[in-house]
DNA sequence: ATTTATACATAGAGGTTCTAGGTATTTGCG
DNA sequence: CGCAAATACCTAGAACCTCTATGTATAAAT
């Protein structure tokens, strides 16, 4: 029974990591394990999926285009919708941990007055 | 098609208000509410049945106690082996959130050397 | 040459949360 | 008092999300 590893807010960490430059699916999954140190590990059946996604929703566009070695790879780009998508998402980032944050506090026996 | 509210951790959430005092369920969610400043509002639906699957994994145990009204509730405590379940989550949540925010830093621009 | 890594993709399993419904008691209000 | 609303518990099934497993194909490594 492995442990599943839980990555909720795939749609944000791909746009994330879509805001800085366009990549191909592969390259994001190597680039989130990269940027959090290991901690995500998200599986190709997990991206493909919400890459799809945020295509039919107009936040992401696809185009093909060659490596040097010849191979055909796909890059995503975000669209100006995408990037209003993404801060909209932040934000319910910030509230969800920060809300997840004080109640912690609060048990630690930290709470305000 | 009303969106979703995702509250994952809801484990981790609900140890946490056990660690400071014994609570019955209602109450857990309403005070959920209050500490998270209304960021949270959790079903019963939710709630309920995670309370009875830390219950069989013995994270926590249930008594029955009248209100003053005269009114029969079910209290849940926070056993030794779910307060060691509560600081093992802790761990992972700080972790997840910890990588999370390092991606959305990056793509801020703010990436490290 | 054959294995490994890269690169894309989808179906189905398993897990989580919500919706929606049910039952019962207590409180508030006209 | 009578009725509505809030309190308090519960579960089944829908909906959603991530993983496992698998398939295809090309490039790199040995």
């Amino acid at each position: 029974m492995e442990k599943k590893q839980s990555i909720a807010h795939t749609r944000l960490l791909a746009m994330s990591l879509l805001a800085g430059a366009d990549m191909y699916g592969y390259q994001m999954i190597e680039e989130l394990a990269r940027r959090s140190d290991h901690t995500f590990d998200m599986k190709e059946g997990t991206l493909y999926p919400v890459l799809h996604g945020l295509e039919k929703d107009g936040a992401v566009e696809a185009y093909m285009k060659n490596a040097p070695s010849g191979r055909s790879r796909k890059y995503y780009h975000l669209t100006k919708r995408g990037l209003a998508a993404l801060k909209t998402e932040k934000q319910a980032w910030n509230a969800y941990a920060g809300a997840v944050n004080a109640v912690l506090r609060f048990d630690a026996g930290l709470a305000p007055a």
